[in-house]
DNA sequence: GTCTATACCACGATAGAC
DNA sequence: GTCTATCGTGGTATAGAC
C-alpha cells in the first residue's frame, strides 16, 4: 500500500501532481513544479510519462479509482434499511474525497478546465461510477423512499453537490468526517427545515 | 444598462474575461486571448487596467456585486412566512449564477486557484454577503424553523454547496430557473426522503 | 485609446550523455 | 532512471508612436 510520503517513482509523481492540481488547478501547475517537490528534474518527468496531459489524466483516473473502491467497500457490508444504505454510500464518497490522497477531489475541482482530450477520456470511466448512484436512487425511489415528483437525475445532482462541494470548506484534519457524512445524509433525506 | 454585445471598453474587457475564466479557469486564459475576442491586441488592455490580475479582481468583484444586487432586490419584496422568504433568496442567488452574465459563475468557479493576493483582496467582500445569508438563516433558526442540532454555519454551507454546484450542470437556456429554485428549496427544507 | 515592437521569462517537450 | 542542455512557443508586461 502506497501512501504520499514512501511512494516513489511513477506513484510518487502523481501524488504530488494530484496535490498541486487540488491547490491551483491544471494550468496553475508547471512541471517544474511538480518535479521539483519530487526531487527530479523536469525532464525526468518524460521518461515516466509522454506529456503534461498524460499525468493529469492519470490523476484523474487514479480519482476515480479511489471513488469507485470506496464504493465496492461500502457495498460490501450487509443490507440494511434504505437510509442507513444511502448514508454508508455517502460516508465512502467523503472517504474518497477525503481520506485516500487528493486524487478524488482533485478531479472533482479540475475536470471542468481540463483540456478537451482530457475530458474525452475520463467522462466514460466516471459516467460508470455516477451510473451506480442513479442506480442505488432508482431503487430507492423504487422502494417509495424518495419523494415522488422530484426527477432521479436532479437528486443525484443535488447529492453530488452537497458532497463535492465540502471540498470547498471541510478541513479534514479538524473535523469528523462522521458527523459530515451524517450532516449530509440527513439533509439529503429529511432537510434542513422543521 | 451593459449587456455582453453591447458594452464598450472596459466593460466589455470584463464581460470577455468573465465568460473565458468560467470556462476555462483563470491560467487557462491568456490575456491575447480576451483581447483577441474584444478585437484589440493584448498590450491594449493595459489602458484599461495595469494587470492581469486586476483584471480578475474587477470579474470578482463584480461577480459579487451582481449577487448582492440580487439579494437588495429579493429583500424588496413584502415580508413572508420563513420558508418564502428562503425561496425568495434561493431565486436571487441563482439569478446571480445565470442571468447577470458569467461574473458570479466565475468567481465561484475560479476563485479556489487564484493568486493569494487576489484572494485577499475579494475575501472580505465575499464575507460580507455570506453574512446577509448567516443572519437569514440564524433568523429561521430563532423562529424555530430550522432543525435544531446543525450548527447555523453547516447548513449554510451545506446551501451554498447545493446553489452553486449547479452551475457544473443547469443549463440556463434550456431549464427554467423558477423549477430550480424550487427544487433546491425543497430539497433544503425539506429533503429527498419521503 | 489602440497600435507596433519588443523585453524577459516560463512553459512543455526533445536529444543525448551517463 | 535521471541528468544537462536546449528548442520553440507563448505568457505577462513595457515603451513609445500615432
Amino acid at each position: 500500500m502506497s501512501s504520499v510520503s514512501t511512494s516513489t517513482g511513477r506513484q510518487r509523481i502523481l501524488d504530488v501532481a494530484a496535490a498541486l492540481v487540488l491547490d491551483r488547478g491544471i494550468d496553475g501547475v508547471p512541471l517544474r513544479q511538480i518535479a521539483d517537490i519530487v526531487g527530479m528534474k523536469a525532464s525526468s518527468l518524460y521518461y515516466h510519462f509522454a506529456s503534461k496531459n498524460e499525468i493529469v489524466v492519470a490523476v484523474f483516473r487514479q480519482g476515480i479509482d479511489v471513488m469507485e473502491r470506496a464504493w465496492d467497500d461500502a457495498a460490501d457490508t450487509p443490507p440494511h434499511h434504505p437510509r442507513a444504505r444511502l448514508a454508508i454510500h455517502v460516508r465512502a464518497h467523503l472517504s474518497a474525497l477525503f481520506e485516500n490522497g487528493p486524487f478524488t477531489a482533485a478531479h472533482v475541482t479540475a475536470f471542468r478546465t481540463a483540456p478537451p482530450d482530457v475530458r474525452a477520456e475520463i467522462i466514460p470511466i466516471r459516467d460508470a461510477y455516477e451510473a451506480r448512484w442513479t442506480e442505488l436512487l432508482a431503487e430507492l425511489a423504487a422502494g417509495g423512499h424518495l419523494r415522488p415528483g422530484t426527477p432521479l437525475g436532479l437528486s443525484r445532482l443535488a447529492l453530488f453537490g452537497s458532497m463535492n462541494s465540502t471540498i470547498e470548506w471541510f478541513d479534514a484534519d479538524r473535523g469528523n468526517l462522521d458527523e459530515l457524512a451524517e450532516v449530509i445524509t440527513t439533509g439529503f433525506w429529511d432537510g434542513f427545515g422543521s
